[in-house]
DNA sequence: CATTTATAGTTTCGATTCGATACTTTAATT
DNA sequence: AATTAAAGTATCGAATCGAAACTATAAATG
């Protein structure tokens, strides 16, 4: 009795979300699709910071990516340079400006609310969301999108880290940032 | 190690939750906030079914609302009809088309994702997910939607139930409606 | 009771987003 | 060498969405 159904709550946080994404947009003067476009190429790595992988992570054409783009390095917050390797990509930083931008927009309503609840039952949480999105991602077999440290390639060393995908090292900071070819554990 | 923060998972199971409404949408040939405007009214009760309701709950504009239901309704899914009592509010309800619609759009993704779960863990996770989606609320003190019966005025009697705000009498099926008066219990 | 204010909703207008398509350039494949 | 694939841009049009003005009704205030 007086229960709401998992359902029912995954949309309602469905719906939270979109609202404090919302507010901290308008709130720092831009438009939520930009304030997206910010923060996912604050945490990109190397290997997924082209506007391809934008289109692919906020589920938008590559046109409409390009012309988002293009505002945002228009105003200062988006740097693009051509890669070294392949000339046809581009990579995509975030100025200093940007980055000002996003943290000034950067919403903490989550944060203090998870903090109401005490740390084991956060742990549990995140245990249990853990599985139930990597269920979700199963069931969608699809490509996602997550910070490469909690992915089933990552390969945890004593000083430096690896890849089990490319094989590649990974710093400590490397480990942090979302990366296209992510499979949550 | 190998774990992703409850901020993160709440960001991806976030846009999960887009990319599925967004599929489910294309599917049943509408668009994304014309579903979402369906799957609001199937559920709403009869203090909630009017446009301003369908403003709030999606975070648009009136105007912006008044014009997509021209479109629902020229379509023939959404019917709408003059209040009795307040000759300014109008009542919106489904119609059989639109309830048709809807369900060829519904998705069981995230049900069938749940039942990756031992009913144990469905379970926990649903009452972290209460506690959390409680504790935000209370942060943004903001008026939530959700359905009768998890509402913390809701009184549960043996035959029937109540509504501790209005002292309204409720049916079984007006407790599982949403309510724009909701406040998680 | 008259006047003012608030509320629900519609309409119009314009800005902006977004997708579809065609196109260029470069890389990969055959 | 020729073909095909991929990354990105540009252009165009449709449609969303918000802002503001407007109508009609209800509530509040004097």
């Amino acid at each position: 009795m007086n229960t709401a159904s998992l359902p029912q709550l995954l949309n309602a946080l469905s719906r939270a979300m979109l609202f404090e994404q919302r507010q901290a947009a308008v709130g720092a003067g831009l438009l939520p699709v930009q304030l997206a476009m910010l923060g996912y190429l604050r945490d990109a790595n190397r290997y997924s910071n082209m506007p391809q992988c934008l289109a692919e992570y906020l589920g938008l054409t590559k046109g409409t990516v390009s012309q988002s783009l293009k505002i945002l390095e228009e105003r200062g917050w988006v740097l693009r340079q051509p890669d070294g390797a392949d000339r046809r990509v581009v990579r995509l930083t975030l100025s200093e400006a940007g980055l000002t931008a996003l943290e000034r927009a950067d919403d903490d309503a989550w944060r203090i609310a998870a903090q109401h609840l005490p740390a084991n039952e956060r742990e549990r949480l995140r245990s249990l969301l853990t599985r139930l999105l990597s269920s979700w991602q199963q069931e969608r077999n699809g490509k996602t999108f997550g910070v490469c440290r909690t992915c089933r390639h990552f390969r945890q060393g004593e000083s430096s880290h690896q890849c089990g995908l490319t094989g590649e090292a990974l710093s400590e900071a490397d480990s942090e940032q979302i990366c296209r070819e992510h499979n949550l554990a």
